[in-house]
DNA sequence: CACAAACGAGAGCACCGCTCTTGCTCCGAC
DNA sequence: GTCGGAGCAAGAGCGGTGCTCTCGTTTGTG
């Protein structure tokens, strides 16, 4: 169905393609605000009226390339973790971790695209969401089974937070105690706050070793989770 | 010197300001992206070219508010830390966060303007180190109050670490122990990484009382640098 | 084979940041 | 007190943007 379907949309399909890559070079090199539709047309040697067969709108294109983005890093994370799906949960957390931030300072323009502030009226288009997961999911996934031995729990959870807490890990993953869950999506997005400081410059002159930092960063976050 | 000085240099003053606050205006209405130096000059009643004896380009005026930004932010944390000054660590460092996260959700665009993705060819100026250091400087000031007394140490730091530990803390606080002073930098990145994840909607779907989320969260991060 | 859908090209609209030139106005030094 | 220079607003204009519309052409299919 997805071979034969025809030279035109074939076609299609290879010409959304170098839209995209090109699109994705001018990214690389300028950062999403000075990615111009009319610039990846001159460089296709098309006119630029002819890219709207192919994206709606330049907010279009560059949904596209944020769920190629999420992809990318899911797929370098998920690459990552394969590798040592053997070893301890804490090392398996690490490595992700790293992979993530490794991904990040090879992508700095793309991970601003999405982790940095959403760009037009923004609303992130529902699309989005499976591609954007793929990290979250490896993190659930080590700590699940990193508690399916010994029973520890995370720290004590306030009265108040309980409900919360117990939605939360019926969302995500229902046979995870309500406090590791909660600890776990904190980590989460701690560790995209430590990503973003990073990359976008905050640390300068505060941290110098960011790998070593990092790496210690995150094995906290590890044990915060309840991993060891 | 700064009251009687001119007419002209007077309403330079005013003129300035008064772009800054229609800019101001015009980013927390749409964003970033979506300031016009055309558009704040025709709000104002004048012609494009003349906002250009104010400042230089647009990202001048961006810069601008980017400081400003970061000023409104620590005067924010500032004010509401002042407001029990004689309280305990903890509940000062969960007030000082709580008000962090307060100021963003009440100006998400100039959020996004400092924490989010750096826009232009970004390099932000040196000029907004100071007013940007306002909240992490609270953050090192509680820590240190709550280290005077008992002399409890952050986790253990691996060997590879300790010198760059050292270093950060002789910066930062030379009387903090390294490990509470790497500890508190990695807490101050995830803060944001947290205030940012809600704010730019990574929790949709996942988190739904952050409020208490948040709460919980900072705490676990204060007692990671020694408070309780 | 014919017809409709898909396509590329071009012109054009409204907007953008920024520059340059032209006058006016006000301030300060003489 | 005057007069020149600095500061200022205005306007026109350049090259760029996203996006729309129209017009032939190609192409796959009923």
């Amino acid at each position: 169905m997805s071979t034969a379907q025809g030279a035109r949309a074939r076609a299609r399909i290879e010409v959304t393609a170098t839209i995209k890559d090109e699109a994705r070079r001018q990214l690389a090199a300028e950062g999403a605000a000075k990615l111009s539709l009319r610039a990846v047309a001159r460089e296709l040697g098309m006119v630029s009226s002819a890219l709207y067969r192919y994206f709606a709108s330049r907010d279009d294109l560059l949904t596209a390339l944020i769920i190629d983005a999420y992809d990318s890093l899911g797929e370098s994370a998920e690459h990552a973790h394969a590798a040592l799906a053997q070893a301890r949960p804490m090392e398996r957390w690490v490595t992700v971790c790293e992979a993530a931030r490794g991904w990040a300072l090879a992508h700095p323009h793309e991970y601003a695209l999405i982790y940095g502030s959403p760009i037009p009226g923004y609303t992130a288009p529902q699309a989005t969401v499976p591609a954007a997961s793929r990290v979250g999911l490896l993190l659930i996934g080590i700590t699940r089974d990193a508690h399916r031995g010994p029973g520890l729990t995370g720290p004590a959870l306030a009265d108040e937070l309980r409900p919360e807490a117990e939605r939360i890990a019926a969302d995500l993953a229902p046979d995870l105690p309500p406090e590791t869950a909660t600890a776990l999506v904190a980590a989460w997005a701690q560790l995209f706050g430590l990503i973003g400081f990073e990359l976008f410059g905050q640390f300068n002159r505060v941290v110098e070793d960011r790998e070593r930092f990092f790496r210690h960063a995150v094995t906290q976050l590890a044990r915060g989770v309840g991993l060891d």
